[in-house]
RNA sequence: GCCCCCGUAGCCCAAUGGGCAGAGGCAGACGACUUAAAAUCGUCGUAGUGUCGGUUCGAGUCCGACCGGGGGCACCA
């Protein structure tokens, strides 16, 4: 399309006679440009702190704390989606800042990554140029869409200043171990020192009892650092070959593959750093019911935390003295366990690995169906094992046919003494609860599945219903065979509840088990074999033992390399083993050091940390990005984010008062930044126990794309619909419905949208497209509407040949008064509760009114427009500075006032009521305000419409609602 | 397979704790302005709320089943 032709379709293209002040695109823009320019030098959005730097009186007044979620600043540019969420919260902090508020709204960027280490593989560029130039393009695009953000607090995570602060969070996580008996249970992270001091006084006894002053320094050390929050382990962790980089848990698909890039992610024992993230399981998950946040994404934390009530049971061996350990959440089921199953990696299997000697044949009379044809319990499960290592999460994914071979050994049911076979099979996962179970077929279909393959016995001991049909019954019942003269104990006739219940006592009085919490969630992995992350201010001395690097000598900087990537291997070579980048810096990783024993030699941690370290706790720095003594004063932190029992009520965890992005981070960002602030929390450096007090998810704007018969897209504004069917060049083509994008030639940009009507008018359509929470498809042909009530608005303040205002100081009638203190009212409540497409609504319709009234030579009231004017400035806020300063106005509106709804005009002195004659509106009435029941139904029976449908007989029945209607039943 | 959310006019969307189905915008028709067109302004439809059943004086709203769309989880014992 030409760019006369993209001009036509905004109001730039208006001829000749487009009379001078009318608000087209042209002035828009001026407009915009110069309101801009205007709230620039007066510092309009600079949020005033208690303290420091960006100290100001303003802080006396109530806060509000507004977020957007961290923007990656990609090369790519904006389309109109991505802006959604940022108009909507500048809406909602320029309400309130009208209203009075001290309103701290910025944003800054989350700007380590792969894209620019990639860019810098291609090109040689260094990713910290990429990434400066993206951040400008990015700020270019979004400062001219007039978000009121305070310049002063923009943060990038690439800041040498920023990923100081971010190692020192590192520190202070690292230095610190979870005390589980501290806070009566639940538990608070201390600093690891008071740790040592418990050794050392012999407060704690060392895992194998061993004195402490008996261990030397590295034996003490190893000790120590199991306790961390931080810390080293060599255990199995995603490894991704594609990726050169290992990844956490949450950055894995279900189908096994990196989130990233989709490559095969692989199960392997590397050394990598960890987050003991599980230590804040039970707080992670009951304290979000504290939180105002969407239902779904708590549920998604849930979830993916996955706490379970049950117990863990012991059974004994046949001859021997080990005894296997199972969890499982329906001990009261024991009595039905007919079999028991480990996982293929489970540690006894080893056993009967090492002992061939033992395991080399089948026990006497096995069944066919449990040797999977081999010579022998060894044999069996080595090549199982051998099996289900090889297969890829995929291959487990898609065959849920039940597999495993038996282990030749018998365990015994602690209820009632009988044997039960145990197998191998890899439908128990090592990694959950003990990695071993007992099994149930009678009320657990997976069990149920496996035993009749296998030829299992299947005892139900809960009582299913009498049309139940089917295998495992999970429901609630009666319990049914379930008692033992062996042992005395009996469940029978006890519903799952108290069954549980006395038989968790009854395992813990006999030492055959105890009531036990399961969690799905694991340690966070936090280490990445990247170039362009946070380094770890970590070294290690000559016994590999990591040490943290003295505060006085952060930041640990990013060194020069000559490669920026990872070494990558082919997608699908397991056996392969990360080389982090910066451990070709050789220079930079050895190092000589003064830790407090002399100058030494130590070799630095060549890791990286993941991306989402920043946004862990960007919003503190927020508050004091220029705070050089701390991350962030502690004062400035309380005012901000502190518990506000007397706003939120007792059990406030504070946090910022509204948070905006996707619900693509519902558990990865959102689970990490609760996390950190915990810890924060625990050792004292911040006051609130959460970071985000209300979340609220936006919506995705979405776009039709259109495909030809070859199945490549075509310019979607190109295409014309013709009765429901579509059309490129005369050659029709399929529609699509989804994402905006270059490559689906669908993507519309800001730009375009600003050039053609100006950025209130994008704003304005934005807003008013639908609820904030839903997606719904982009349609440019409609934003004109947006654009017509901006110019109808400005039309009812200036004076189109003039520019002269056209108001005048007549008194509007009682009617308007009482529309326009109506809407004041709703728009308010309409703005308080984040309903942007209805307050829009709701000007407009005012708006058209006073239109309508005062088309001619008479201008409206200035009592009218001016509140007019200020109810729609968070929407539309310069053309709102604009029409304010036309009307005579000096002073800016950034900071109010704002209308206040005068409660005489909200109450009508009539009302007018329908009548229902069987509940079909038959009749109306109008009567005073006032009336009572009594008068309503008088009034409604004395209807002459209602008297001829009664027809002389009496009502059956007449239901009157004072304030809305008379339902008459004949 | 299990769980959650959503289906209102040609399209995007409104509609207090059940209480008059329509606030607003787009598109459309007609009209004003214009030599004409664009732009602008004015006037005006259209659906009975995905389907079936239930509760109720009264259901878009509550309950059940089903259909369609979106999302989450998926051997977690």
């Amino acid at each position: 399309m030409s760019g006369a032709e993209r001009n036509s379709q905004g109001t730039e293209g208006a001829g000749d006679e487009t009379p001078p002040f009318r608000y087209t695109a042209r002035i828009a823009g001026e407009i915009e440009r110069n309101w801009q320019r205007r709230w620039e030098e007066l510092g309009s959005y600079h949020a005033a702190n208690p303290v420091g730097p960006l100290s100001g009186e303003d802080a006396a007044a109530e806060k509000l704390f507004v977020q957007d979620m961290f923007p990656y600043p990609s090369g790519a540019g904006l389309h109109v989606g991505h802006p959604l969420g940022f108009i909507g919260t500048d809406v909602y902090a320029r309400y309130h800042r009208m209203l009075g508020r001290n309103v701290l709204h910025t944003m800054g960027f989350d700007a380590f990554g792969l894209p620019a280490e990639q860019y810098a593989m291609q090109t040689g560029t260094h990713p910290r140029t990429t990434t400066e130039n993206n951040i400008e393009r990015y700020l270019t695009q979004i400062r001219r869409l007039g978000l009121g953000h305070d310049e002063r607090r923009r943060v990038a995570t690439t800041d040498i200043e920023f990923y100081k602060w971010t190692q020192w969070i590192f520190l202070q996580i690292f230095h610190a171990w979870y005390d589980t008996e501290a806070d009566q249970g639940r538990g608070r992270a201390r600093p690891i020192s008071e740790l040592e001091a418990e050794f050392a006084a012999g407060k704690r006894s060392t895992p194998d009892g061993t004195p402490w002053e008996e261990l030397d320094r590295e034996q003490q050390r190893r000790i120590v650092d199991s306790y961390r929050l931080a810390y080293l382990s060599e255990a199995p962790v995603n490894w991704c070959p594609g990726l050169g980089t290992v990844v956490a848990n949450e950055e894995v698909t279900a189908e096994g593959l990196s989130e990233r890039g989709d490559f095969p992610v692989f199960r392997r024992n590397l050394k990598q750093w960890m987050m003991r993230i599980t230590a804040y399981a039970d707080r992670l998950v009951d304290d979000l019911d504290r939180l105002e946040w969407p239902d779904k994404v708590k549920t998604m934390q849930r979830n993916w935390i996955g706490r379970s009530q049950g117990a863990e049971v012991y059974f004994g061996l046949d001859d021997r003295a080990e005894r296997i350990e199972v969890f499982t959440t329906r001990p009261d089921t024991l009595f039905g366990a007919t079999y028991m199953v480990l996982a293929p990696e489970h540690p006894l299997a080893d056993e009967i690995l090492s002992a061939p000697e033992r395991f080399g044949s089948w026990p006497e009379g096995t069944d066919q169906r449990w040797t999977g044809g081999y010579s022998g319990p060894a044999a069996a499960v080595a090549e199982y094992r051998r099996a289900a290592e090889t297969k890829s999460e995929l291959d487990r994914q898609e065959n849920k046919d039940k597999t495993g071979v038996f282990t030749g050994m018998h365990a015994v049911n602690p209820v009632n003494g009988e044997r039960v076979p145990v197998f191998v099979a890899d439908y128990v996962l090592l990694s959950y609860g003990t990695g071993a179970i007992m099994a149930v077929p009678g009320q657990d279909q997976r069990d149920w599945e496996f035993a009749e393959k296998f030829g299992l016995p299947i005892v139900r001991t809960v009582q299913p219903p009498a049309d139940f049909e089917g295998g495992a019954y999970t429901g609630d019942g009666p319990a049914i065979n379930s008692s033992s003269g062996a042992t005395g104990l009996s469940l029978d006739g006890l519903d799952v509840d108290e069954a549980k219940k006395k038989i968790t006592s009854w395992l813990e009085e006999h030492g055959h088990g105890k009531g036990s919490v399961q969690y799905k969630l694991r340690d966070w992995l936090f280490a990445r074999q990247r170039y362009w992350g946070e380094p770890f201010p970590v070294v290690y001395d000559e016994d590999g033992i990591p040490l943290g690097m003295p505060e006085d000598q952060l930041p640990v900087e990013l060194p020069e390399v000559a490669e920026y990537s990872p070494r990558t291997y082919d997608p699908d070579d397991a056996d392969s083993r990360p080389e982090p980048p910066l451990s070709k810096a050789e220079q930079w990783a050895e190092v000589e050091l003064d830790l407090g024993d002399g100058l030494k030699h130590y070799q630095r941690d060549t890791n990286v940390m993941p991306q989402w370290a920043g946004s862990c706790w960007y919003q503190l720095r927020y508050i004091d990005p220029e705070n050089h003594e701390r991350f962030v004063d502690a004062e400035n932190e309380r005012y901000w984010m502190g518990p506000r029992p007397d706003r939120h009520g007792a059990n406030d965890p504070g946090g910022l008062d509204l948070y905006v992005g996707g619900v693509e981070h519902a558990v990865l960002h959102l689970l990490y930044a609760r996390f950190w602030q915990k810890v924060l929390y625990d050792l004292g450096h911040v006051s609130a126990e959460e970071p985000y007090r209300r979340l609220y998810n936006q919506g995705y704007i979405q776009a039709y794309a259109f495909t030809d018969s070859r199945g490549v897209y075509v310019p979607a504004e190109e295409v014309v619909e013709q009765d429901g069917r579509y059309f490129h060049a005369g050659e029709e083509v399929s529609r699509e419905y989804g994402k905006m994008g270059k490559s689906l030639k669908n993507s519309v940009s800001p730009e375009e949208m600003a050039d053609s009507y100006g950025v209130d008018t994008l704003r304005l359509y934005e807003m008013s497209m639908g609820p904030l929470d839903s997606s719904r498809p982009w349609a440019t042909k409609d934003v004109i509407g947006s654009h017509r009530f901006l110019q109808r608005l400005w039309r009812n303040v200036v004076d189109e040949r003039t520019g002269q205002p056209r108001v005048t100081d007549a008194e509007p009638d009682e009617d308007l008064l009482r529309a326009l203190h109506k809407t004041i009212d709703s728009v308010r409540s309409d703005y308080d509760s984040l309903q942007f497409n209805t307050a829009v609504a709701k000007l407009i319709e005012l708006n058209n009114r006073v239109t309508k009234e005062y088309s001619g030579s008479v201008g409206p009231p200035r009592s009218v427009m001016e509140p007019m004017v200020l109810l729609v400035a968070p929407l539309t806020p310069h053309l709102a500075e604009e029409l304010w300063s036309r009307l005579g106005n000096e002073e800016s509106l950034v900071h109010g006032p704002f209308p206040v709804a005068d409660e005489d005009y909200l109450v009508e002195d009539t009302l007018e009521y329908p009548i229902q004659f069987n509940g079909k509106v038959r009749s109306r009435m109008t009567v005073p305000a006032s009336a009572e029941q009594d008068e309503l139904r008088a009034t409604a029976l004395a209807d002459s419409r209602i008297q001829e449908l009664l027809d002389g007989s009496e009502p059956r029945k007449v239901v009157v609602v004072p304030g809305r209607l008379v339902n008459v039943v004949g």
